[in-house]
DNA sequence: ATGAAAGCGCTAACAT
DNA sequence: ATGTTAGCGCTTTCAT
């Protein structure tokens, strides 16, 4: 293996000259730089950055735990940070918790061993051993796509609650009375809960109650929403809008109307959440809400990187109107 | 920040006795392993893996240099490698080349400088660079998703060529004669471009000539897809069947037929390409190839965790008839 | 069963 | 401008 140390030899040089030139930071000589940079070329030397993290701390790593890849929302917001992070030379680094705060609290431990320079979680539900330590740790943590509740350091998203009240509003203005629910796994999943209940406090506050509702067990997904909306027609076939925890939800719930030959929105409106793209090009663009997925990956690694002090970005949402509501 | 050596001052006992209770390697009494475990506790001490890794080599990191995130065929194969990675005590450091072969060289190089146990790649094109230091590296490389061409190490998936002659053949046999294509980029994405060379290579030995084609020269994207198909049937209105470079491309045109009341498959028959889950529930399942790609990632990962000697794994791929061609 | 000490490959003073 | 040296926080002999 190469090491700095053969790299200097090779130049005829001492090893801190070999690490200035590398680092370009002091100062060398033209003649000097050029002795180290064939030697590194000739040896094909690479840095071993766990040795000069060591030495000088700064991992330069970014810890991101999230929920799911599956996903596409987390895919987004792992785009929008790695993104910002490698153009500022820093490392994403992630796992996958399956929405399991206890998963969470122990893949948040072993991020912490690289001591990374930050640690991206989602939302603000941690268990109480993650809070100490990441307390403990000493490095920045951003909670993403989440405001509503106390941020513990930095935090970057928009209100869930407050998307699943334009929502409400969106659909009672529209004039629809008879309100439906397709949701899926609302323990695990406490993002979509909060947007339920931004939801239904909307369409409490203007007297028309949620007349039924089909939750999922499982994950989000197309066919549980397909499979949730027949089961929720089934029980309740007079409703005249359906109000889905996703747009993957929700896209299964158009494809079964359009299986069915339900007429949309005429016969039943659709309403979705996240504004996936696909969501655009259906027969029927879909009526959703678009979140700031890799704007809040962007942001926070932004935020990561400049060391700014703690703070919460709201980045909002914003209502398309589509076809089918 | 608590260090080993506090800890060992704590409990009274030298650094090398913490250090082997901590790892569970070596003999300690009882007593000693109690005293440890609770100046452990108490401090609140994460061991640093940073340090780790420098004394003791092996980084138990895996990188994963990826093309593209948004593409729901890479975020399987993440997830896949990263479950049993975790499962193993290693971790996944990823990025994303967006396609580009030098952006992979830098990627590859910067990754190196972690020292990971292994470096897994998409497909067998690499610049000469890249597979410089991947060899001078001495660790593992596991290149993914192709297996038509010669591997540096081990590769894991499916042939693509052979893909695309399946699906040839599977059109041709339902006696489809018009047929035509639409894809995206195939300049970046190369395993796309390796799919439709063996899908013309087939209908070229059955003397059946490809009638037309239509290339996006972005990204593939429903939406691509859809206006893809739609500048296609504008030129050539008399096309039986389409083969489109993957399922969100079919799924663009499927929206376009069932918006411009196209019957699929008696007008036109529609022909995808990785057997996304979305194709399962739409009205009429999309006739496609599944392709194994989580499986992909979890097998990339159990050969790496293995150590296992350089191999070519060939997971094949399944071919769903649906209800689209 | 346990401790002392020598590194791992760098960086960061501190000299010169 | 450049070399010397003392760590960074662990793991790993090698003694005891």
């Amino acid at each position: 293996m190469v090491t700095l140390a053969k790299v200097a030899e090779a130049a005829g040089v001492g090893e801190s000259t070999v690490s200035r030139v590398l680092r370009n930071h002091g100062s060398f000589s033209r003649k000097t730089r050029e002795r180290v940079m064939e030697a590194v070329e000739r040896l094909g030397y690479v840095p071993n950055r766990i040795a000069g993290t060591l030495a000088s701390a700064g991992s330069r790593l970014v810890a991101l735990v999230i929920p799911s890849l599956t996903n596409i929302v987390f895919a987004d917001v792992l785009r929008g940070a790695s993104g910002i992070l490698e153009e500022n030379q820093h490392q994403a680094v992630f796992s996958v918790t399956d929405y399991d705060p206890e998963k969470e609290e122990a893949l948040v431990a072993a991020m912490l061993a690289w001591r990374p320079t930050a640690v991206m979680l989602a939302g603000f539900e941690h268990t109480e051993g993650t809070v100490k330590i990441l307390r403990a740790s000493g490095c920045r943590v951003v909670e993403l796509l989440d405001l509503d509740g106390t941020a513990l350091d930095l935090a970057v998203g928009f209100s869930d609650r407050a998307a699943g009240a334009a929502s409400a509003d969106f659909l009672l203005r529209r004039g629809y009375r008879r309100i439906g629910y397709v949701g899926h796994d609302p323990e695990r999943d406490t993002r979509a809960a909060k947007r339920f209940a931004g939801f239904r406090e909307t369409l409490g506050a203007a007297g028309i109650p949620l007349v039924d509702r089909e939750n999922h067990a499982g994950a989000s997904s197309v066919e549980n929403g397909r499979s949730g909306l027949e089961r929720l027609l089934a029980r309740t076939p007079d409703l005249d809008a359906v109000y889905f925890s996703n747009d993957d939800m929700a896209l299964g719930g158009y494809f079964h109307c359009l299986a069915h030959g339900i007429p949309i929105p005429a016969r039943l409106a659709l309403f979705g959440h996240n504004g996936l793209d696909i969501g655009r090009v259906t027969p029927q663009p879909l009526s959703t809400i678009r979140t700031p997925r890799v704007a809040t990956g962007q942001v926070a690694a932004e935020l990561v990187v400049a060391d700014a002090p703690s703070q919460v970005v709201d980045l909002g949402f914003e209502l398309i109107e589509g076809a089918t509501a």
